[in-house]
DNA sequence: CACTACGCGTTGCAACTGCAACGGACGAAT
DNA sequence: ATTCGTCCGTTGCAGTTGCAACGCGTAGTG
């Protein structure tokens, strides 16, 4: 476990926390790595989805299995992030969802209860868990609300106008930058690779926008 | 503050938490009740976000401005519902989001950090306050992800289907009652309520599906 | 150098679907 | 009964877009 700690503290779940407490924390908590091999499943089955894991190195898709066994990538997670969280406090009937190692993973597991419920409010980090939890947790909430907004649009242009109208505002220039590749910001956009090229161009030829390869502009 | 003692027992925020406690922790939290008139702007600037509200009567629509000025409404919520949250906790930037009152309506207001700081432990239920938001933020963030799952879906008969499944594993039941109208539903799926029916007819025709009125079964 | 894999632009085509317009059914109000 | 408003189904049409196929350039690998 020591040899987690030093990259532990950087993470969200932990901002705040002091190098020293951070053993006693995770003694305290019940926390305990585990190691997934490319393509195995952490297979959070609905009713015993009492962990939340923390992501130390891999990456774990988040799939949704419909009543035909069609099977959709959601979310692909990276090293810091948390999954599990939203499905460990469901009081109803929560979604088939699994997760699933995309490439060799370390998972930190911490039990869901122990890090609610205070142990007697001994350990002082305690409620700062709760809190960047909470901040967590409401982050992807965001992030979900600015996706949803996006391709609840129903012309593929007024999706792309919206993606890159909200790129702007969280860059705050009008010289925009998009950290995604052609088939990626496709597969954000819920649409076709070739379709997205075609009416950016069409959209630089109306001169509604500009751009240059990842680089874009509104004009 | 009397007077809404008994509905607020009710509230998903409040569960758990006995009638004698609440007029004291309302108190403990600074609560305050304000109305707000059809039409009127409970506009929370991005940097003031730091109450939550809690909707007591009426209605709330949570809405989304782009740059040129295009509104677009995001959620409805009613009464028992809780705004705001999501951008109480925010660190980063946040999108312009606006909530406006759709019709008259009475909101309880309660500082966001007061609610997560507790009040040196205090007040016995104040934990309990924060597992219950917890667990309604998580609830909203499965919700929305819910709603990702459907619509990112290309085709209309995708959509629907994705949607009819997630249905039916909801209730159950092959026998499923959608709780829309069809114009709701074409809102909700990002649709055109005529494309809508005219899907629906083809699939039925196909044997695929078979419904009457706001009754579904999948086939 | 040759070979391969990958990301990206381009294009033709057919199907999908958004849009607008119309009409019927139903309920509420006058 | 009449009128109005709302919800919903139907249909024609044109523009959009998903799909498949091809070609180019670049990077990595033998």
């Amino acid at each position: 476990m020591q040899k987690y700690v030093k990259q532990l503290l950087d993470y969200p779940l932990f901002f705040g926390v002091k190098e020293k407490d951070m053993i006693p924390m995770l003694n305290c908590l019940g926390g305990k790595v585990r190691k997934f091999k490319k393509g195995e499943y952490i297979f959070f089955e609905q009713d015993d989805v009492r962990q939340i894991g923390i992501i130390i190195s891999g990456s774990v898709d988040m799939v949704k299995e419909d009543i035909w066994g069609n099977k959709t990538m959601l979310v692909r997670m990276k090293k810091e992030e948390l999954f599990g969280e939203t499905f460990s406090c469901g009081v109803e009937q929560s979604s088939v969802v699994s997760f699933y190692a995309s490439s060799n993973t370390e998972v930190l597991f911490l039990p869901f209860d122990r890090v609610m419920h205070s142990c007697s409010m001994t350990c002082v980090f305690h409620h700062r868990l709760i809190e960047n939890m909470v901040a967590i947790i409401a982050r992807k909430n965001k992030q979900l609300m600015e996706k949803v907004e996006v391709i609840s649009k129903k012309s593929l242009r007024e999706k792309i106008m919206s993606y890159l109208s909200q790129q702007a505002q969280k860059q705050g220039t009008k010289y925009i930058e998009i950290p995604l590749g052609r088939v990626e910001m496709a597969d954000f956009l819920c649409t076709d690779r070739s379709a997205l090229t075609r009416e950016l161009n069409t959209m630089r030829d109306e001169g509604i926008i500009d751009f240059d390869k990842n680089m874009f502009q509104i004009l």
